[in-house]
DNA sequence: GGGAATATTCCC
DNA sequence: GGGAATATTCCC
């Protein structure tokens, strides 16, 4: 009877949502309005996010995690593609955390997903 | 030429130095003074200590990994005991290190020795 | 060497 | 779920 997890991404500044992208597209994803360079032409602004590595490694190795459809019967994403479920917690800890991050631990996965704002939602089968 | 890494503990609170005992002896360890309760018979105070968990994990860990005697020629104390000394930072940094902690770089090793106020001191031979 | 960001653990 | 302690990385 084990748990799967379905885990959702509300909003998060550099965008972890919408299309299921490569990470490296995080990194041209700027709120830049249209047209903002005609209003003005004073001093040089610093150009955002060039002295920025792009999204926190956290949120690109999650992507990547659930991006791989070799383990898609152990993570994938959801249907609607803005959200991801864990099919195999125990799996999903044992197998895959310890190839993205340095632990094994489904509980501090979570932990990291709170961080970054994710909703988790439970589903007992 | 690969440089041996000298590495000394001066003083820490609740004790590093010393003779290597067991890292369990570092929970009798305290700081009070001798005869202390023949001062006064006031309220009862708080056992320090008593709600601890002991020294932090770094620091036992590191005992245990220069303790280890089979890995003498890699990591062994001093003569004088009072600092334990690198013999082989590379085969320490990929063999030991990953066994007590979640990396193997020399560097992220170093960091924490100096968090702990270690004294680093580099040899060449 | 150490400040700071991020990750992992521990615990409420 | 998240605050806080500790660990790891990154960078000056």
């Amino acid at each position: 009877m084990d748990p799967s997890y379905r885990l959702i991404k509300e909003e998060f500044p550099t965008g972890f949502n919408d299309s299921p992208s490569p990470p490296s597209s995080y990194l041209y994803t700027t709120s830049m309005a249209p047209n903002d360079q005609t209003t003005t032409l004073s001093s040089p602004q610093p150009i955002e996010g060039l002295h920025e590595s792009g999204p926190p490694p956290f949120l690109t190795k999650t992507y990547d995690l659930v991006e791989d459809s070799r383990t898609n019967h152990v993570v994938s994403w959801s249907q609607a593609n803005n959200s991801f479920i864990v099919w195999d917690p125990q799996s999903f800890s044992m197998t895959l955390l310890p190839i993205f991050f340095k632990h094994n631990n489904f509980s501090s996965f979570v932990r990291q997903l709170n961080t970054y704002r994710f909703e988790i939602i439970r589903v007992v089968n």
